[in-house]
DNA sequence: GCAGTCGGTTGCTTGATGCAACCAAGTGTG
DNA sequence: CACACTTGGTTGCATCAAGCAACCGACTGC
């Protein structure tokens, strides 16, 4: 992206996607919402070139979005945590899952589900356990894989290793 | 982007991604979503570059999120709509607008305000009203100006006119 | 001592974006 | 009729961000 504000929106979507709107930085968030806490850890996941990383992850950073937490004295190193800014857009990763499992399946099923960590309930498109009917937080939902994950991982030793 | 692909994710957001995370994309489908209908229409209200605009209402319609209907013959003119996978944007995009006004707030209050056609009530960052409880699509919505983008006119109109 | 790991930074190349000019087929105005 | 204006683009060029590989500093392990 050339610029990546939106000048004169005057609209909050516009105002956000000012902040996550750039290449890779919504697939960052989901990466620390997995689990996935270190530079190294994130960079081998999604695939982004470094310097990008580091970029984003500064910016992701300075809008308080993540958090960093010395683990390690010298060499000075860092894991990222989400803030409760960066969990509020839990509701918005939730959203663009359930379009993407409805509209662009994988094959097999959809590769990750998300489930209530109390009840075990399936979670709606809006964040709400459909067990229980509590709307959720990011805190209270749990990610499991899904048939389409174990369908490619299936796929995958087969073609290592036809049977 | 170099390129609008994130190979290899196998997750349903970042399949998502590769089809609304493109610059402009999302808010294009925004202004569908107010009314805006037409070339001219949308390249004003966003002040997106005219090739960049082609290209992408192009990519939207090969997705199948617009489609375009001829309104005009000779020369054809042609005005775009949402299609239902489109509306089905509409949990997103409300995910976006409620974390916009919660974490970069504009001056004097939300710009915009979604409230349920039927009964008026607010409706919540998970799309669902307030009032009667009911969870809703983008159908049973309207957007209402709120108070910011009141306050804005007021500020503007203060600054061309000074009291 | 020497390779390997971690978390970056730097430099170069490529390609997407922004911008202005142009175009084609009409419509309006005198 | 000439001429400007509107609409919906397309084309060409300049610029800036993304991808990639190499490098680096400070350790760790052998």
């Amino acid at each position: 992206m050339l610029r990546r504000d939106y000048p004169n929106q005057l609209c909050s979507i516009a105002n956000s996607l000012e902040v996550i709107g750039e290449r890779w930085s919504l697939l960052i968030v989901r990466d620390v919402f997995n689990g996935h806490r270190r530079f190294g850890e994130i960079q081998t996941s999604l695939g982004v070139a470094r310097n990008v990383l580091s970029a984003r992850l500064q910016r992701l950073l300075d809008e308080d979005i993540l958090e960093r937490r010395r683990y390690q004295e010298s060499p000075a190193r860092y894991e990222y945590f989400l803030t409760q800014k960066g969990l509020d857009l839990w509701p918005t990763l939730i959203a663009l899952l359930n379009w993407g499992d409805r509209y662009s399946p994988t094959p097999g099923g959809p590769p990750k589900l998300i489930r209530h960590k109390v009840c075990g309930g399936a979670v709606s498109e809006r964040g709400i356990c459909e067990e229980c009917g509590q709307v959720l937080t990011a805190r209270d939902a749990i990610q499991v894989p899904g048939p389409g994950r174990e369908a490619a991982a299936l796929a995958a030793a087969g073609a290592g290793e036809p049977a």
